[in-house]
DNA sequence: TGAGAGTCAATAAT
DNA sequence: ATTATTGACTCTCA
């Protein structure tokens, strides 16, 4: 029950155009060529199976609204109840890995934030669970993926011949990869905990960095540019999407109230409507972004720091909260914090880890001197991102935002208004979850004002006409 | 050019 | 074995 007008109503659209499921198959590249789509329809049980790529487009592009929140939660229900697993059901059904599928069950977009392309796998899903007898299409699958599995297993042990590559890594003896050279694969980046807090703190200051800062961060850091890059294209991404479920999930009022002062003074927009209203199912393009209306009101308090100026970055939060956070213990003690000459720092030292990083034979980027002062904003941004740092307990489990069941609902609850004293101290790393929490939580709230702002100001040069609301 | 959306795929966690 | 996380890619769009 629950909505569910708008999802009869696709259904029944889907399954008149085409009979059989999801035809589809394709999946990942390779398109173009699309001879002319014969069709036929016929069986095919399975989807991997010809060509028509159109359907599932076409179903997109005239789908009713889908509430994706509650068809993920439906297929979680339905695999785990029959014992599927997302990575079948991800490469059979969606045409999508399994780390996807996982992103996209846990974390789903409103149906209104997604592109057409991005419709797609809840269209899917959607097509999938409207009939039952896929779930038992899907089980045999999996029967037969087992039985395969062991079979070959079998093999295997009673004739050593198996074939397969070794893992080793050894294995480039013939000649015909496909990629010559090329080094050997391509070692994951890793980033270490501390290269992430500083990062982050980074973020807070300033959710958009120039490149000069971007350069800046990666000589400190010692990464390549392009990882500080993407890892601010993904921390964004991210972070939305946090406050996406955030949104959904609240549904609702919020409001709290709860005491606290009133900080809110603050003198710039905001003046939240009250309505809060979480949804703001509009618009659609490029601006969007809606604080919600409780949240503003934190974050003003937060991003008053900056009155004065138009928008500069802030980094106190960060700075404090790191400073206080650091354990006394972990030993580290100085470290980045000089700069040399150069302001290059590098990055900690840890030694443990699988010492990560390296890239092969990276050199310093060059940049020598990052001094330029071009904008005391961001060279003061990227040092002091450096300097709080010194490790911290890592563990990031400081990050999981969102949370913060907004409201209502919230049990045991009392608590957090209390300890507003910001978290000077830090205290032994597990302990500390709450305060860690609020603190992480309120200075991700200022972060995401200031994206906000930049947005604003970015659409507001443009002259785009876009509707705000907050 | 740069931002955002979607994904992939390696690898961490369970 | 599965599922979750996350740096990098690929496409679009403006």
């Amino acid at each position: 029950m629950s909505s569910s007008e708008s999802v009869k109503s696709l259904t029944e659209l889907v399954q008149q155009p085409c009979p059989a499921i999801e035809t589809s198959k394709d999946g990942k590249s390779q398109e173009s060529s699309e001879p002319p789509a014969s069709e036929s329809q016929s069986t095919t049980p399975l989807p991997l199976s010809g060509h028509s790529a159109l359907s599932i487009q076409e179903l997109v592009a005239m789908s009713p609204e889908l509430d994706t929140y509650g068809i993920t939660k439906r297929v979680k229900e339905v695999l785990t109840d029959n014992n599927l697993g997302q990575r079948l059901f991800g490469e059979t059904i969606l045409g999508l890995t399994q780390g996807s599928v996982s992103d996209l069950l846990a974390r789903p977009k409103p149906w209104h934030k997604l592109s057409l392309k991005g419709r797609e796998p809840f269209v899917r899903m959607q097509l999938w669970l409207n009939d039952p007898n896929n779930v038992e299409k899907l089980m045999d699958m999996k029967r037969m993926e087992k039985k395969a599995y062991m079979k070959r297993r079998h093999s295997s042990v009673s004739d050593s011949q198996s074939c397969e590559s070794s893992s080793a890594g050894i294995d480039y003896s013939q000649g015909a990869s496909p990629q010559p050279q090329h080094q050997l694969k391509k070692p994951r980046v890793v980033l270490a905990p501390e290269e992430k807090e500083a990062l982050k703190r980074a973020y807070q200051q300033k959710p958009y960095p120039s490149p000069k800062t971007i350069e800046e961060l990666a000589t400190q850091l010692n990464l390549k540019t392009s990882t500080v890059i993407n890892w601010f294209h993904n921390y964004r991404s991210r972070i939305r999407r946090e406050l996406f479920i955030e949104e959904i999930q609240a549904g609702s009022q919020s409001q709290a109230g709860s005491s606290d002062s009133p900080s809110a003074r603050s003198s710039r927009a905001a003046h939240s409507s009250e309505g809060d209203s979480c949804d703001g199912v509009d618009a659609e393009g490029p601006p969007d972004g809606k604080p919600s209306g409780p949240e503003a009101d934190e974050l003003s308090s937060a991003a008053a720091k900056s009155q004065g100026g138009p928008a500069e970055p802030a980094f106190e939060a960060g700075e404090e909260a790191l400073r206080g956070a650091r354990p006394s213990e972990r030993a580290e003690p100085e470290s980045l914090e000089d700069t040399d000459d150069e302001g290059r720092l590098r990055a900690p030292r840890q030694s443990s880890p699988p010492a990560p990083q390296q890239r092969p034979g990276d050199a310093p980027e060059t940049l020598p001197n990052s001094a330029t002062e071009g904008d005391a904003s961001t060279s003061a941004a990227s040092t002091s991102v450096l300097t709080g740092e010194s490790s911290y307990k890592s563990k990031e489990s400081l990050e999981r935002i969102s949370s913060v069941p907004s409201t209502s609902s919230t049990p045991a609850a009392g608590s957090q208004k209390a300890n507003s004293l910001q978290s000077l101290f830090g205290f032994s790393e597990a302990a500390s979850s709450r305060n860690t929490r609020d603190s992480s939580l309120r200075k991700k709230k200022a972060a995401n004002l200031n994206n906000i702002i930049h947005r604003l100001e970015k659409a507001a040069s443009r002259e785009e006409a876009v509707e705000w609301e907050f």
